[in-house]
DNA sequence: TCCAACCTGAACCGGATCTTCCGGTTCCGC
DNA sequence: GCGGAACCGGAAGATCCGGTTCAGGTTGGA
């Protein structure tokens, strides 16, 4: 492969990240090309066609994030202090683009399947934890939590210290007066 | 007008505004044709096209949902009482309507415009009079806790109960802390 | 009974996207 | 440098999808 060619696969995939993170599914191939400095042709040239070129967005997205999320759960700071610290990164593109991509009707490869099963299990367990540890408020079940982080804080164009993941986060914390 | 006519209408009506609470704005015609049972010819009897039909959809529920939020504030109970059951009432069909069908591209015409102004008015001035009344948390504007209501509870299937609208109200309550 | 109003749903249409394709360009080994 | 294989651009073509129409059958009500 020509190292321009390279150079120019790894563009598409960048810029596919960010957009997809920004503007949620939905973006055109026309616009991914504008936005990586390409002609379309050239996406047709790494990608046999759009479904392939979103998975492998989707994949590399989760497997990133997967990463990330596995790192923190093996820190032994309090769980409330890693919970925080998903919230946060939940917000960054990478998830924001998972959780779109979800929903581009595509049925997902075991691969990615796999992957994103694993993620919800730690997550699940990151939020038991804290629950048991007494710093989250323990009348929400763990999966309630994880679908709020994917209604709230997973949306394109969300930000880690925006209004709402604030108070998403504050609302979670266990309340003294329950 | 036959009076079978005028049933059908109704129901397009009911059926419309039931599928746009429930999945959001891009719901087509077919679907809701289904839903209430009749034909799609038989919408464009009532309406000459979508976008009339949606308009008329989004005014009504607006209107109601104007009415619902002004008798609220009306109320001369604590401020927070009044916050929590509009929270309660944004989660359920019409205004989650409303805003689905915002996004919806079309200009809304001059009156849903006044009566939109008017709710977000209301509402800030809600937000505000909890905040001095010391039951919210201060550190959040007014227009966020309006874009929060948008973001978060007046999603499309929503409901008043559901665990993030929970944590979004309690988020936003007066924490001793700070 | 009669007919105007009404309903149905398959076919039609427009435009927004994806995909192809070939002339022109760029890299890279020799 | 040079040659040519690999690569790129972007207009043209193919597809998809939902809104809209309309010819033909049905129904309410005087």
């Amino acid at each position: 492969m020509r190292a321009d060619a390279r150079r120019n696969r790894e563009r598409i995939v960048a810029c596919a990240l960010d957009l997809f993170a920004e503007h949620g599914p939905g973006v055109g191939m026309e616009d991914i090309a504008r936005g990586a400095g390409l002609g379309v042709g050239t996406l047709y040239r790494h990608f046999p066609d759009r479904r392939a070129l979103v998975e492998e967005i989707a994949a590399t997205a989760l497997r990133r994030y997967g990463a990330r999320i596995r790192a923190l759960a093996a820190r032994d700071d309090p769980r409330w202090d890693v919970f925080a610290e998903v919230v946060a990164c939940s917000a960054e593109q990478p998830f924001a683009l998972v959780k779109a991509l979800a929903e581009e009707g595509t049925a997902p490869p075991a691969e990615r399947n796999a992957l994103q099963r694993e993620v919800d299990g730690l997550l699940r367990d990151l939020v038991r934890a804290a629950q048991r540890e007494g710093s989250m408020r323990a009348d929400v079940r763990p999966e309630e939590v994880v679908d709020i982080l994917g209604a709230a804080v997973c949306r394109p164009g969300a930000r880690a210290d925006d209004a709402l993941c604030r108070v998403v986060l504050d609302g979670l914390r266990r309340r003294d007066g329950a």
